[in-house]
DNA sequence: ACAAAGATCCGT
DNA sequence: CGGATCTTTGTA
């Protein structure tokens, strides 16, 4: 069953821990379906999360971050990777949950080279997509999962400390 | 206008 | 541990 709207918009540190164990879809121009099971998530919450993109406020880059949850937030970095995340909570509330990893794909940079993510995903929206979206696996209630800090923030002070990265165990 | 840094990955 | 590679951001 794909995950609707009331599931993205719930404030992000309850979002990303639930993306866990769910499975992320992608169509491909060519009609080729595939589906993988979400194995590390990382939530970014607010303005004042100095780690996330919200920071400074809103700007061009940012700005999807800003709307309601079950869009889709794709960034550029380092030159070559699309970074993959789903916007969550209500409109003017920034947060998102960065993929980070899925069954067999460990690392944000090859999930969006894997998925062949680019610019024209920003702003998608997985409630209704047909090329992206994310889907329950009914069976599956509840899983176990550790929780660390996150990757590449050593910047932002006391808010690097918090343990919003969501891992499944492999 | 421009320089610097970046929610990364890979090879050395 | 440094290079690749280029967009976004704040003004170094």
């Amino acid at each position: 069953m794909r995950l609707t709207k009331s599931f993205f918009e719930r404030d992000v540190l309850e979002v990303a821990p639930d993306l866990l164990g769910k499975t992320l879809a992608r169509r491909f121009d060519d009609g080729t379906k595939i589906k993988k099971v979400i194995t590390e998530v990382e939530a970014y919450k607010g303005e004042e999360d100095l780690a996330c993109h919200a920071s400074h406020g809103k700007t061009e880059r940012n700005k999807v971050m800003y709307e309601t949850g079950g869009h889709v937030y794709v960034y550029f970095v380092y030159g070559m990777y699309w970074m993959l995340n789903i916007v969550t909570g209500k409109r003017d509330a920034p947060q998102a949950v960065l993929i980070r990893s899925l069954d067999g794909i460990s690392g944000p940079g090859r999930v969006g080279k894997f998925l062949k993510l680019d610019k024209s995903f920003y702003r998608e929206d997985v409630t209704k997509s047909n090329r992206i979206w994310l889907e329950d696996i009914p069976s599956l209630k509840k899983v176990r999962y550790k929780k660390s800090a996150r990757v590449g923030v050593n910047y932002a002070g006391t808010w690097a400390k918090k343990n919003w990265r969501f891992i499944l165990p492999s």
